[in-house]
RNA sequence: GCGGAUGUGGCGGAAUGGCAGACGCAGUAGACUCAAAAUCUACCGGGGGUGACUUCGUGAGGGUUCGAGUCCCUCCAUCCGCACCA
């Protein structure tokens, strides 16, 4: 009996040849392949083992491109700023700085437990000066170029983070991180116009290789749409109310105007009668948080009792206010077209506005107990009317610019960013208030502006940051004229330093840049990012736009920084419930690398599920890649050393091998790579119990099972009598002619239900397969034959009629 | 409301339009053992039949096809995203 496989000990002795010889070291010779794992935050709770699971999945194919001649960025850091790791530091009561570090090292210990190739020298980390030095440079260089700019206005406000937050922080009216509502605050702002980029943004949707779904998503956040700005003149008065529209074809239904209650000229269009109730609705409508505004889903209003003139057919429309309209969309005012608008239907309902009918499917005016939103025949329209209202829709904006009463134009879902943070944790933004200069930046050799030690560092809650208190600190003299001014005592938010971390990794020790061109151009861009789908928004949007300027400024020379994005499913508890501490369903991978091994866990990570879905946590399931790494180490002691002579199976069986666990790796499909290798292996099985099977199909498997378990990769590789590392070897290559058949089987069927299986060999004609087939049936075919269906090396398909 | 994903044994899940349930977990029986664990062998969707077999079966209902889990149409359920963006 050979001797049992020990986890343990061979583990345990590869990590620390690894440690003196990694598998991957630089090599210019090779092409790059740069694989990125989204980097985490050093949270207190530490991984479990829906963490791994990614990164299992960036290591195994960062190992199969490693196996495929390639040099290997892999790095990890540390996304150490923000409100996590401040809101854990004040928890615990310890300085952030000092929690973070230990977080860190805890976290890394055990990201080292999964055994990836993680080249740590280019580890970086966000709070680290020599890292966010750049990211302060990083927003001098966008203040300069006019995209970082103040604004005081009313923004999204967490009332428990005590901070402001951008909207892509809000989720359905509540903060993204705590959950709390939202109110808004009116606060002075740093904001980034990522505005400036959405065309841009949304056109390079298309050179990704990105989930559709995350496209999608991009692609709806920033929300472009094409209509047309047109002006309504109000009645015995010079002021004209400009509305935006997507539909200009239902100019001649337009039948009311609404305004925002913050449009500016709101309050001016209250005549001496309206005016009490107008100031009261402007009022209301600024106490309303966002959830409320979403929550009320009856309509309200109020008339201003102005009126506005259709440029089209000189109608008189009233205007109303009501909180239906954004302000900060469009130009915070719409033409109302009911008979075509659901919620100008039910607004025209609600207060007794008339309807009129200006589009009709098939040209004949009805009823409408519903707005009809579809294309149809221009009907009540003058000229317009009998027109396709689709036709229409592209003409019209034109029409309207040639009368001089509007132009063509597009309009953007996607609003700047909001950028400061009240908040501690987080890099100072380097800019200096001068009472005569202005805004002024930290000149770029002074940076970083060091974020000082505060004994306070927790949320002050009024929307100052706890710097504001630092007088010795806050207060400064010009760097342009010398006078005394302030600094800025907003902080940045975490997406900050996440931007564009990844750009550094390739020179994190560059004093002098942010990264050289050599190196930016020899090691960048990432070619596959791996991380889960909740940035979709986020982190990946935020990212393409640092990138997108970065490359304006010539910093790099790409314009996007993931070629391939996956996502990977996240790993629940029992009956799919999200792991959690308070949950007490969180399942830690220390306990199981104790039991069985981190080969074990790293492939019962992949075997779980398809790794794009969503995937339930079985602690039982790991006894089945336990026992099958137990029968590959049996099988491979009890043969290593037979000489056994390969037979045209055993060929044929290695290049099938090869064939499919490369076609199901290369499509992702990792959970049944991992059951390929089950079924390959108890096919070696068979072979060994009638009388062996040979080295080399032996030691292909071994190679193709590395990127998954490298410690037993690497112990059978040396067991089979190598010295080299199983690493040292090149991705197996297949090939088609020798894994063909002599023979398959083939289901015989009449009127498409199989009744017998036989054997034929592959280059048997139609018609002695067909012979064969009917031979084998020729007691069950009962009526005439109408059809008969061959398909090599499948089905025989007899087709009768009783 | 709009958009997307998913739906297959007791469970996780496999199936270029071609033998549904690969692979694994759990379970049942047997071997080994004083015994247990581990390991090995066999079985393992439902109904019917002693049996070679037969019949039903991939959320529901239609359709296309010699043949549908897979393609088309209409629903249902669950999950995710967006949500007054004019």
């Amino acid at each position: 009996m050979a001797t049992p496989y020990n986890h343990r000990e061979i583990e345990r002795k590869w990590k620390n040849v690894w440690d003196k010889k990694p598998v991957n070291v630089k090599d210019d010779k090779k092409p790059k392949y740069y694989c990125l794992d989204m980097f985490p935050y050093p949270s207190g709770s530490g991984l479990h083992v829906g963490h791994w699971r990614g990164y299992v999945i960036s290591d195994v194919w960062s190992r199969y491109k490693l196996l495929n001649g390639y040099y290997i960025i892999h790095p990890m850091g540390w996304d150490a700023f923000g409100l996590p790791a401040e809101n854990y530091a004040i928890k615990m009561g310890v300085h952030p700085a000092k929690s973070t570090a230990e977080n860190v090292a805890n976290i890394k210990k055990q990201i080292n437990e999964i055994a990836a190739i993680y080249d740590w020298d280019m580890e970086v980390n966000t709070t680290d000066p020599e890292f966010y030095k750049w990211t302060q440079w990083i927003f001098v260089k966008m203040f300069k170029a006019g995209l970082a700019y103040e604004k005081e206005f009313p923004i999204n406000w967490c009332p428990s983070c005590k901070t402001g937050l951008a909207n892509e922080e809000v989720v359905n009216g509540a903060c993204e991180r705590c959950g709390t509502a939202v109110t808004k605050k009116n606060l002075r702002q740093w904001m980034l116009k990522i505005t400036a980029y959405a065309d841009r943004l949304l056109e390079d949707l298309n050179k990704l290789d990105w989930p559709e779904k995350v496209k999608k998503m991009q692609s709806d956040w920033i929300g472009k749409s094409y209509g047309a700005e047109i002006e309504f003149r109000v009645e015995n008065s010079d002021k004209v109310i400009a509305v935006y529209t997507t539909r200009p074809d239902t100019l001649y239904g337009a039948t009311f105007m609404v305004l925002a209650p913050e449009h500016e000229m709101a309050k001016d269009l209250a005549t001496p009668e309206t005016q009490k109730e107008v100031e009261e609705y402007i009022f209301k409508a600024s106490m309303k948080s966002s959830v409320d505004r979403l929550q009320d889903k009856e309509k309200t209003g109020v008339f201003t009792g102005s009126y506005a003139i259709n440029p089209i057919n000189g109608e008189k429309v009233p205007i109303w206010l009501s909180d239906y309209v954004l302000a900060d969309y469009g130009t915070g005012a719409i033409m109302c077209v009911p008979a075509h608008d659901d919620r100008d239907f039910e607004f025209a309902k609600k207060f007794n506005i008339p309807i009129i009918q200006v589009i009709a499917k098939d040209g004949k005016e009805t009823e409408l107990t519903e707005a009809y939103t579809g294309a149809g025949i221009v009907i009540n329209s003058g000229e317009w009317s009998g027109k396709d209202s689709a036709i229409l829709k592209k003409e019209a904006p034109e029409i309207i610019e040639k009368m001089g009463v509007g132009r063509k134009t597009t309009n953007y879902k996607l609003r700047d960013w909001v950028f400061s943070r009240q908040r501690y944790w987080g890099e100072p933004i380097p800019i200096i208030h001068c009472p005569h200069c202005g805004c002024v930046p930290v000149p770029e050799e002074e940076l970083p502006l060091l974020l000082p030690a505060v004994e306070s560092y927790q949320p002050t809650g009024t929307g100052e940051s706890p710097l504001a208190d630092m007088e010795e600190w806050v207060n400064t003299t010009c760097p342009v004229c010398g006078a005394p001014a302030k600094r800025e005592t907003n902080t940045m938010p975490q997406w900050a330093g996440s931007s564009w971390y990844f750009l550094r990794y390739v020179d994190n020790k560059n004093k002098n840049e942010l990264v050289s061109k050599e190196k930016a151009e020899a090691y960048l861009p990432v070619d596959m990012y791996i991380g889960g789908v909740e940035h979709a928004v986020l982190h990946l949007l935020y990212s393409r736009f640092y990138t997108k300027f970065l490359n304006d400024i010539g910093v790099i020379n790409f314009d996007e920084p993931f070629h391939k994005l996956f996502n990977q499913g996240m790993i629940n508890g029992k009956n799919g419930i999200k792991m959690s501490k308070s949950k007490g369903n969180v399942v830690s991978p220390d306990d199981l690398i104790r039991d069985y091994g981190c080969d074990s866990l790293r492939l019962y990570e992949l075997f779980v599920g398809p790794p794009e879905l969503d995937s339930e946590w079985d602690e039982r399931g790991i006894d089945g890649v336990y026992r099958f790494i137990n029968r590959l180490w049996n099988l491979v002691m009890e043969n290593k050393d037979k000489p056994v002579k390969p037979t045209k199976e055993m060929i044929r069986l290695r290049h099938k091998m090869i064939y499919d666990i490369t076609t199901r790796l290369e499509s992702f499909s990792l959970n049944t790579v991992i059951s390929g290798f089950m079924e390959y292996n108890n096919k070696m099985i068979e072979f060994a119990k009638k009388g062996g099977i040979d080295k080399e199909t032996l030691e292909t498997f071994t190679i193709l099972l590395a990127p998954f378990a490298p410690h037993i990769g690497e112990e059978i590789w040396s067991q089979l009598g190598h010295e080299r590392g199983v690493f040292e070897n090149t991705w197996p290559k297949y090939d088609e002619n020798a894994m063909k058949d002599e023979e398959k089987e083939v289901a015989v069927q009449i009127n498409g239900k199989t009744k017998s299986v036989i054997k034929l060999p592959v280059d048997v004609t139609k018609e002695e397969a067909l012979k064969a087939g009917k031979e084998c049936l020729k007691d069950k075919i009962a009526g005439t034959i109408v059809k008969e269906i061959y398909v090599p090396g499948r089905i025989i398909n007899i087709v009768v009629k009783p």
